[in-house]
DNA sequence: CTACATTGCGCAATGC
DNA sequence: TGCATTGCGCAATGTA
């Protein structure tokens, strides 16, 4: 149902009405819509913020990943090449080693290789 | 400077008229603001949106740095292990051990441990 | 019912 | 000249 406008004085305030009281409500409503609008901007502006925060910690967490990487695929090499030049390779039969230079990091997660 | 209302003819368009030019302008205008609010609702919504894509992709770098940096300790251990148990440590003379086993991967940025 | 908060909407100024 | 953007007030509606 639309306002009920000019009802003159049906209701004790509300629309197209000048009294005292009416436009005090009016001041106070202005006064609560621009807080409220003020309010939602900021929180616009730290999601943008919060957006950017995170580009930058997954930059940073993407570099540290890659240099993890690089790193065990260096130590792997190593094991891999002392194990092929020499015989004893008992020494490593406690660890389960099999498992580990055959385990591929890239895989431990479903996501994008980055 | 304020409006200029209620000027009558003074300006062929512009407030406090109901010539059929200013309603079509308005009607325009109106029609222009609806268009720019959805607009920039849509990319409010898409920055939300973005921040948590990113959150999702954060979770999982930090697993899979947490994870690298667990098998990287482990294989370190083996190499120190080893070398202690064994008198030819020459055999790795080639590679920069020294280096890559004293090279704490959490320093290699600035960020907080995880 | 009272009071503030939020939201859709139109107006006008201003940006482009 | 015209659409786009923005601050602002009104009224309806939501919330406490």
């Amino acid at each position: 149902m639309p306002p009920k406008r000019a009802k003159a004085r049906a209701d004790s305030l509300e629309s197209g009405d000048d009294s005292e009281e009416y436009r005090k409500k009016r001041a106070r409503n202005n006064m609560a819509v621009r807080k409220s609008r003020v309010k939602s901007k900021m929180k616009t502006q730290e999601t943008m913020n919060r957006v950017n925060e995170l580009k930058r910690e997954n930059t940073i967490l993407e570099e540290k990943v890659k240099t993890l990487t690089k790193e065990l695929g260096f130590l792997k090499e190593l094991f891999l090449a002392h194990a092929s030049s020499t015989s004893n390779e008992a020494k490593f039969q406690n660890f389960d080693l099999e498992k580990i230079l055959s385990d591929d990091p890239s895989t431990h997660t479903d996501h994008k290789p980055c």
